[in-house]
DNA sequence: GAATATAGACGAATAATTATTATTTAGCAA
DNA sequence: TTGCTAAATAATAATTATTCGTCTATATTC
């Protein structure tokens, strides 16, 4: 029992064919410290003082692993480019997280009232809605076909 | 009654105290014909066989614009950076729109079930989640103390 | 321990967005 | 209408976020 965060780690990259390197190893251990939601860069600030010549692509290239390995997740799917919704009509959304597409989903109305139950004093809620996220119907078949290509 | 676009669109612009310009229109426009999610790229776009000369950062000024006055909205309220999520357990988020912040909200889970019965067939979801947006805490009271500067 | 595959450092390249500035235009009052 | 002024636009430079290419270093496999 008591497994260490390394030995955690070690198990989790064999799972998933990822070398452990000493730099993958420091950069899970300051994300599993961390309760907020980092950008690349205050990453790369955290592990910058026990990893003083690592290189800020070095982390953008870990977490997209970490990422796609599942140790973590993203919470900005989206493209990189800002998104317009020119429709007003509330709906929810599916976030392709291969080709970023957005596609509408009609749903009933969410639970408002529980919702802001749960936001602290002082926040202003203006929009509330469920965002869905996988794979869209045209990335799922392409991913088919190469499959059996 | 029939009341056209253009003049929907002027009525708006009186009441938001923005200038009525024909590059604003053009884009206004072409926006309520799109039922999809365009970025700023694909507006500029559309909008340049009707007005050739017409700049990108003109496209986005006018978006913005048009964010800030509430007729049209943001589907990826533009956190710019990648923004991770380090820690497992489901929850939901508070997005701030002025600061960008992140607070985790603790929910009841989501109806699931009704929400995929929404999702087109062929598509894969792996995860949901509510995203409510809105002003945080601490920018909300900056606005506070600035209105009685 | 040596061979091979993968990862890292570093700088340069690309994409998205914003800032600057000179010019044009909308809104308003005479 | 005309002219004034503040705001908006076009063109382009600058910034910011992210990715790529190349060479070196390290991890894994045998
Ligand atoms: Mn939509
Ligand atoms: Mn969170
Ligand atoms: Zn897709
Ligand atoms: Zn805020």
């Amino acid at each position: 029992m008591g497994e260490t965060l390394e030995q955690a780690f070690q198990k989790l990259c064999r799972e998933k064919n990822l070398a452990v390197t000493h730099q993958r190893l420091v950069i899970y251990r300051e994300l599993m410290k961390m309760h907020d939601h980092p950008n690349p860069e205050q990453v790369y600030e955290r592990v910058r003082p026990e990893l003083p010549s690592i290189s800020l692509a070095t982390v953008y290239k870990t977490l997209h692993a970490f990422v796609a390995a599942g140790l973590i997740c993203q919470v900005s799917p989206h493209h990189g480019s800002m998104r317009i919704e020119p429709q007003g009509e509330p709906h929810s959304h599916f976030i392709c997280l291969r080709c970023h597409d957005i596609t509408d989903i009609a749903t009933g109305d969410p639970d408002v009232a529980a919702l802001k139950a749960g936001v602290p004093a002082g926040y202003q809620v203006e929009q509330v809605s469920t965002e869905l996220r996988g794979i869209c119907g045209r990335c799922a078949a392409e991913s088919f076909s190469a499959g059996h290509a």
